[in-house]
DNA sequence: TATCCGGGTTACCTTTTGGTGACCTTCTTG
DNA sequence: CAAGAAGGTCACCAAAAGGTAACCCGGATA
């Protein structure tokens, strides 16, 4: 019986979707923007390589956080989308994002800064 | 201005604090006992080196989630035990735990039984 | 034909993370 | 005095994560 409590092994799991240099970035942007090319993605996060940015987002369709559709064309339009079981995650990142800004807001500011010298989107 | 959104600073900042091999597991046995020896949470986690267990709680200090109390005496007692800022965690992480045993159950469940041949905890 | 563009892979290297075993220290007990 | 706890460090190694640059493919376009 797990009362109130939580037990370790569905944090675990949990845990090791969300665990990559890139994936809260990732998530945030998928949750702001519906869609999203993979270029697109590319330019907008300041600097993964290719190769890690690609791999982050394979790991995340494997857990089923995001889908990704591939619309066959003239260049190749690869979509990235939020899964239903990626949004379900959603309030919890965001209790995620608060706990942390209550807890330690100047780790959290600089992190922000770290990230400043950075083509700033609108 | 954060709508119903979260960025991205935060959580990975709360992320940071809480990627660690066997710190869900440390986490746990935190929540569950109010206070443990360095010892007794040794021979109750299965098989992590006495350095890692040492350094992941070391960082756990740091990064406020737990306090350490070195208690003088004949053999030397240290106590950790979860702290405000830790225990502020309880319902996100009993949310993350539910939203895994929820879509993820089977790898849940792998979890689990890879820890089976373990001295089981009563 | 030569080039570009979007998406993707590969070979190779560096950094980080976790693991092992030996050793130290202080006090107690046989 | 020898040996044993408890908590901890150190040197060393192995695996995982991340980064860089070059290259591939297919269609479009100069």
């Amino acid at each position: 019986m797990t009362q109130t409590q939580f037990r370790y092994c569905g944090l675990n799991v949990a845990l090791k979707t969300l665990t990559g240099k890139w994936k809260p970035m990732i998530l945030f942007h998928l949750f702001r923007t519906e869609e999203i090319r993979f270029n697109e993605l590319w330019r907008i996060i300041p600097k993964v390589s290719k190769k890690v940015l690609l791999q982050q987002l394979g790991q995340m369709e494997e857990d089923g956080l995001l889908i990704r559709e591939e619309r066959k064309g003239f260049p190749p339009e690869v979509y990235y989308r939020i899964s239903e079981k990626g949004r379900a995650l959603g309030s919890v990142l965001a209790q995620l994002e608060a706990w942390a800004n209550t807890y330690a807001p100047q780790q959290v500011q600089q992190v922000f800064d770290s990230e400043k010298h950075v083509p700033s989107f609108d």
